[in-house]
DNA sequence: TTTGTATTTAACCATATGGTATAATACGTT
DNA sequence: AACGTATTATACCATATGGTTAAATACAAA
């Protein structure tokens, strides 16, 4: 799977957003990460392994512990692939599309020929 | 299903981040979307219905034709989301913390009880 | 060497996902 | 009314996902 698949599947489950919450305030083990949920280990060890592959942790050893870090990078790039959306969401830019349709619409009135039928409009 | 998570598991699929560019071009309707894909029409319409949950598109009806529009206001909650983290992927934040633990080492050298076995750094 | 603690693996289950092919529906045109 | 075009619904399939319990592994300590 690409990277950006990964990194944004990785993303969706709450659990998973939850443990990068954690590790945001330094590394942790897994019993540590596991604490808040009431879910088994082994489901939190899954969760771990999905985060692991988008490579959203990395995970070292000490003795018997799996200590855990998160390595944002992959954000980087998936906020990198937003911005590009960026002017869709940001201040009235659909007024201004239709303010601009309107503009055009008035400049010549006299060209219109064949008058759409039911153009109906999308939803708000 | 908790918004983000839909918003995060629409992205997570190039099909369907493609269909999202292809939009930021315009609204189109489910023919051109599918275009571009060597896929079914129905998987097309699968994936729109995704998207439509996600309330990444709206789709209006103009005649037999099923016009999508972008709407980009789940982009704008799921970089805010991201923003908590931007301050790990920017410029040698990690050195930084390298930094700060070797000066808080120095600073009181003789409090050295434990010496950690093993600590057995992280994965680069 | 046995015991205890931390974690992963294996096997299993229910449901979701992404695809297909084949109807069915909606609407305009002839 | 019949046809054509655009799209969705159904039924089906293989694989993925998110969870479980029970067993296996890794390491420290007794």
């Amino acid at each position: 799977m690409d990277r950006l698949s990964l990194t944004f599947q990785a993303l969706a489950d709450p659990t998973r957003r939850a443990i990068l919450a954690r590790l945001s305030n330094g590394a942790a083990i897994v019993s540590e990460l596991s604490a808040p949920f009431n879910m088994s280990l082994p489901a939190i060890s899954k969760h771990l392994k999905v985060l692991e592959r988008a490579q959203l942790i990395s995970r070292g050893r000490d003795q018997q512990w799996r200590p855990c870090e998160l390595t944002a990078a992959p954000l980087k790039d998936a906020t990198d692939w937003m911005e590009q959306y960026r002017r869709f969401w940001e201040a009235r830019f659909d007024r201004l599309d239709e303010y601009l349709k309107e503009l055009q619409a008035q400049e010549k009135p006299a060209a219109t020929k064949v008058a759409k039928k039911k153009p109906k409009t999308l939803k708000p």
